[in-house]
DNA sequence: TTCGTAATATCGGCTTGCGATACAAACTAC
DNA sequence: GTAGTTTGTATCGCAAGCCGATATTACGAA
């Protein structure tokens, strides 16, 4: 008998299972890489994503708190504690707004932006070394799609 | 005056952080989607990630304690009280191993399968709606490698 | 048997995220 | 202006999860 659509679509083959684990696997090898490079600057990679936010974002619009925890997909209290321990590590300074009092600016201290550097391009060729394994896995993604679609 | 290879490694443009900040962002909100997925069915993510690894191992060769932590990147303590989650909420079954007794094997129960049918599919759509965006960055990535190693 | 090693378990401590709540500044309406 | 609402940040207590150190049990070899 048929499965009805909604059903066929939890019906994952082993293998189908395996290319998943696969993609976690080395989601978490390249998450830990992340960890233990942050490590070796006596870091979380918390801290460490929350720097490169405040890096990459343009120079006249500073990030505030909230920016931060948006862009983290953290709530904000667990923001202020984040930046609680950037600040006492001296990587990140805070700055209240002048246009409005209730608003912290952010921004990455000397320090902050020469340990970042660092992490930053060690991230980057890290990417670009697994760039080819994730290239692969989303390629045959796409393929078994294409493939289920045609069976449909 | 030129920069030594190993000190110009470490300087990247606002653009290279802007992009590795997006990739970052692009990644959380995957793993973000993994743990709201898995806390509708009232678990976090690390649990899903544990029974994926048991259900993609081959039927004969069951998955120990050990096995899981080392898949997982974490510490074998880690993994038991991971384990003892599991199974509290009858998602895994401990089995002693006949032929070593200090193993403990490690198998998903009818739940255990079923729960996971449901996140490993909701999970592979998710991944493959992403997959372009993360196509897009890797392509980007590998070609300014090689633009920058052209300038070399 | 005895010693060394391996596999799992236990305990205490730490980090971090969250919900609830509080407080202060800005905005709105009258 | 002032009362009420909204917005932005901070504080507090709690729970999850990871880890180091240590314990316990089982295997294996001499």
């Amino acid at each position: 008998m048929q499965l009805k659509k909604a059903e066929r679509r939890y019906k994952l083959s082993t293998q189908d299972y395996a290319q998943v684990a696969k993609f976690r696997h080395a989601l978490r090898g390249f998450l830990r890489f992340g960890e233990e490079a942050a490590a070796q600057a006596g870091l979380t990679s918390q801290h460490y994503q929350a720097m490169l936010v405040l890096r990459a974002c343009p120079e006249g619009e500073p990030i505030t708190i909230n920016d931060l925890a948006q862009q983290l997909f953290i709530k904000h209290n667990s923001a202020v504690g984040l930046v609680d321990r950037l600040a006492r590590e001296g990587l990140v300074a805070r700055e209240h707004s002048t246009a409005d009092r209730r608003k912290v600016e952010l921004r990455l201290t000397g320090r902050g932006r020469q340990v970042l550097a660092k992490l930053a391009a060690m991230h980057r060729n890290e990417l670009q070394r697994i760039g080819p394994m994730f290239k692969r896995f989303f390629a045959e993604l796409s393929r078994s799609e294409r493939g289920k679609a045609r069976r449909d």
